[in-house]
DNA sequence: GGCGCTCTGTACGTTGACGAACATACGGCG
DNA sequence: CGCCGTATGTTCGTCAACGTACAGAGCGCC
């Protein structure tokens, strides 16, 4: 087996027909996906897009006043740089790395390409794409209407689906940072948990105890993305 | 002229090139949209997407409560439903018409035939779908981080752009549900505005007297929505 | 032309999160 | 082994928005 046989922990890259694999398999480029890169920035024209096999990338917004808030976050579920295809080649988001790891990454003209083509390809961005957009507007929804203590379990929930395992190496300052909250607010928040004995954590280790506890504790945002994550994105649909 | 001339005053059919326009017109079908009408429900499949003329159309999610929050807003520079050509079918969300108006709709058939050929309709549906990601994207970021007085000036500005003229038709307490608030807080936010001279209004109409202003007090989410939808919408790119 | 409904205005206590300031504690490095 | 930087914990006053309750006020309808 070549290579990219890895590339396949990513659900996109792995719910490919054969044929498209095999085409795309050439193309794809192993990156290494360092904690804070920023994959783009701001209003700036991408070169590729990134299919994250072991990283967690936040879409996020960075305010004038350097203020950010996340908008969604992206793992081995999906791909980051959906601009390219939706045909705008750039967003007011930016991307960064919110857990190392790596992925693998296409070109900008190779997705362009493939994505042109009518097929399973483009249906398959694009019902990424449409679950991404759910994540978004429950994003909304939740900043609207929910408690800090529940965007955290949330938010916690949503990162440990993208990186499979019950630990995340992430301070609170950093959490703080992508719900766009207060660092003693997510020190709070984090402190009942443990209380609780449904986490543990010390100095940017957080290992999930109980994550059914959890998922009780969190409000509906996340039964919903997540409902409509497996709805758009079955299981390797096409193996 | 036949009768759907009317149609081309949504920007996106305004913006389909001759051709397309042509084969449109026979399968385009005029639609009345009366206040408070539900275009579709979360979940359920949808028959049509619609091109509103003069109508305004919000997309809101309806907790388990019964609480909601707006989650974007679609008028006559856009389309509603977009899930139909995602390929997810439907939505977690609802949409309701939030100023009574008119609009033209298109069946699904129709729509998944004529987005499924490569070319310019596609093009234009999935840049509009990028215009939309963002104006979701800065809500959440707006409910994050703005204040109520910031929000309502936001939503005005959006509406307005939407309508077209200056006056709403509109009470405090839809505002409220649109923005999933009080409406005792929207009550004192438009008596702010009103005592400053920015808007007038009385019993469901509200007039905005000075737009700049209206402007200058919102957060920059208007301003950052507002470009990206000129930017990835050029008014009448194929005329 | 008054009755009733809807829309708007006002008030008050409560609360979740903020901002700022500071206290503790772990852990790696010299 | 002790120092220092980073991570976490605690406190206190402030504030925007909430929930609740109720008071005018305009409009239409009988």
């Amino acid at each position: 087996m070549p290579m990219p046989v890895d590339a396949r922990r990513n659900h996109l890259l792995a719910a490919l027909p054969e044929t498209e694999w095999l085409r795309w398999q050439p193309l794809l480029e192993w990156v290494d996906l360092p904690l804070g890169h920023v994959m783009y920035e701001s209003g700036r024209a991408l070169g590729h897009v990134y299919f994250p096999t072991t990283a967690i990338v936040s879409l996020l917004y960075v305010m004038e006043d350097g203020a950010s808030a996340e908008i969604a976050v992206v793992g081995n579920e999906g791909v980051v740089g959906i601009s390219l295809f939706m045909g705008g080649e750039s967003t007011p988001s930016r991307a960064v790395v919110q857990s190392a790891g790596e992925g693998w990454r296409l070109s900008a003209r190779a997705v362009k390409a493939e994505f042109e083509k009518p097929g399973p390809v483009m249906h398959l961005l694009l019902r990424y794409t449409q679950a991404l957009i759910t994540q978004m507007a429950q994003t909304a929804v939740c900043n609207r209407h929910h408690t800090l203590d529940q965007q955290l379990c949330r938010w916690l929930l949503l990162s440990l689906d993208r990186l499979g395992g019950s630990e995340l190496v992430m301070t609170q300052e950093l959490i703080a940072n992508m719900l766009g909250v207060r660092r003693e607010g997510v020190t709070e928040g984090a402190l009942r948990l443990q209380k609780l004995g449904l986490i543990r954590y010390a100095r940017g280790h957080i290992t999930v105890l109980d994550r059914p506890a959890l998922e009780a504790r969190t409000c509906e945002c996340y039964a919903v993305v997540k409902k409509e994550y497996d709805r758009l994105l079955p299981a390797r649909p096409a193996t």
